[in-house]
DNA sequence: TTCCGAAATTGAATCGTTTCAACTTCAGAC
DNA sequence: GTCTGAAGTTGAAACGATTCAATTTCGGAA
């Protein structure tokens, strides 16, 4: 007997309860139980209160697949990025998961290495999901990725890249602003001649950033321009960075007093290659990053670099997509445009002598 | 008309293809087209290639929400990891998702911030998106999760944990033999005097790693065996390590000619703690990192480290969990081990006279 | 007492698959 | 020509929720 008992247990706990369980404890209709779970306002409250009362009873978790059947709506989210190793992605993806799980959503992660075919592959699987939106940075042709998707009825929010049209929702960083800053930092410390030690202008976040440099020096007296030398690398790495440089300034010697960087670890190598020959910094040379990676504050010369709200940026990607879904007839395409920040740390020092 | 032209190919477009319609098109039944996509090989050849021709023709793409419903299966996992901007569970989540998508799985993923709560959350949303694997990283309390899952019949396998019992796969590191790396690395270099700047006892990877180092002093001949001090810090970060280590040198001297540090941000942090007293490394001090994080090869000194296989580890966990859904009758649960490799760099430098 | 309309509740139909027992076809054995 | 069994195909039932037209309930007005 106490064995059947035992059985009785296992059995209720190991075989899902559905909503006609509930409905049956409850005395009451499928219907009701429904309307409880979804439209709780149009319940008379005791049935109101039966009805939640045998749901805890039972441990009642609603079958999600039945729900989407049914309903045609799932409560999932994708995400697509190029590489989640990247840090700026990483934090995205933080932010995106917690906006979502803040309004029950749940977010799947597509890394697609930066490749068309996966990015491809991984859309028709979100699609077969019937993932209710899809948070993407597109790798290359968007407009077929982007029609592929809202075809499907999907919402759409673009990360890190501007819509053109006002068709989708999008969420990107003011790259200029980025420039502009790093430069007019620079500039207010008195350096006269600058080295932008960039990346392939074809990147659109470099060209912007790039372009927001420029900006900066034309928008300054003619008399007080600082001279900018450009200096690209292949990659945007520490070792490709601190070869380039050391060979630029074989070639043309010491020509700037500060140094823009790509990002953070193109700083760190040209950190690296100017100590290598003899140039300290920021003693010798002020130096600049991009991106403020973790390891920027704590590094062996701490960095003045450029910060972007990546966490945010995902968050608020997330909320937008949610609210397209959830609110289709108020929802109206949003282009959020997020501003980054100079963190000024000891890599950077000034060159005014008053 | 051509308005209404329009109007039918948007409705023939957006409306989602069933597998009724693909029957139509290739004049079978429901049944046959069904037996199409999953068991193609009970099919006559002719019968194949006419519902093939029919799925493409329509782009037909079934819906997961309806085979779930009926079959009881998704194609779905979680991977629940306690701080995803750890770089450590980047790759694993990479690995995690490579393999998932080459078996037509996709991964949900989950972020706790080693929190219970959050992690006791996403618990429940994947159990009630019917997940049908996880990949977890507990955060505490293994038991009352693990029970929580297994409970509704759901895949498991630990990650970077080792399981207790036998009932669910694990895949780990062997960080005691890390410990030992790079305690052997040293010793063959000649150090005698060795400084361990390790994190808190109570974290299951550092107990580990400090008992490897242990071991291997105490596998050496007596009149050989280095000297052992050990320093703990809060945070595993550069600037705890940094501080913690300056102190210790300004209360006992420089008693080590190695340090042993517990990842390679503390390596860092060292590196400049002891610059700032005038020891340079290697010269004066060699120093072994641990984790090998993409900076530390390009890093102004580049580290010696111990690599851990990361993606490996992301991938064979997933691989377990889809071995277990798809094969429930011959899986049987295993406990993968991976090992840890030295990546010697210019951090450690010999310091034997012959 | 009767009737009315609003509020609350009901339950059959539906979503798009998979499953499996039943049926058809057909080549070969007798 | 008939029978047999294997191979191939069929289609109704089921999965568990939501939806909505139909039904019941009930307080108050006539």
């Amino acid at each position: 007997m106490g064995l059947d008992l035992l059985k009785f247990y296992c059995i209720v706990s190991i075989m899902s309860v559905s909503i006609r369980d509930v409905a049956q404890l409850a005395g009451v209709s499928l219907g009701t139980v429904s309307n409880a779970i979804n439209r709780p306002e149009i319940l008379a409250p005791a049935t109101l209160k039966k009805v939640q009362g045998a749901i805890s009873d039972l441990g009642f978790v609603p079958n999600a697949s039945a729900r989407t059947l049914r309903a045609g709506k799932t409560r999932v989210l994708g995400l697509v990025v190029p590489d989640i190793s990247n840090p700026f992605f990483t934090d995205v993806s933080k932010g995106a998961n917690d906006a979502a799980l803040a309004a029950g959503y749940v977010v799947i992660l597509c890394n697609t290495d930066a490749s068309s075919e996966k990015e491809d592959q991984y859309l028709a699987v979100l699609s077969s999901q019937n993932v209710r939106g899809i948070l993407i940075t597109p790798s290359r042709d968007t407009k077929k990725s982007l029609d592929f998707i809202s075809e499907r009825g999907i919402a759409i929010a673009l990360v890190d890249r501007e819509s053109q049209g006002s068709e989708v929702c999008s969420v990107a960083v003011n790259d200029s602003m980025g420039g502009s800053l790093a430069l007019n930092h620079l500039w207010e410390l008195g350096h006269r001649k600058i080295l932008l030690l960039t990346g392939a202008a074809n990147i659109p976040q470099v060209a912007h950033r790039d372009e927001g440099v420029k900006n900066a020096i034309a928008e300054k007296k003619k008399s007080e321009r600082p001279e900018l030398q450009i200096l690209r690398v292949n990659q945007m790495s520490a070792t490709s960075a601190s070869e380039t440089l050391s060979k630029y300034v074989t070639d043309h010697g010491q020509n700037f007093t500060a140094i823009i960087c790509g990002n953070d670890l193109m700083a760190f190598g040209a950190i690296r290659a100017l100590r290598a020959i003899g140039l300290e910094t920021p003693t010798d040379v002020s130096i600049v990053g991009y991106d403020d990676i973790d390891f920027a504050a704590s590094a062996n010369v701490p960095l003045t670099s450029i910060a972007q709200p990546k966490y945010q940026l995902g968050f608020a990607a997330a909320e937008l997509v949610i609210d397209e879904c959830n609110n289709p007839d108020t929802h109206v395409h949003q282009r959020i445009y997020f501003q980054p920040q100079l963190v000024v740390r000891n890599s950077t020092r000034s060159i005014l002598n008053d």
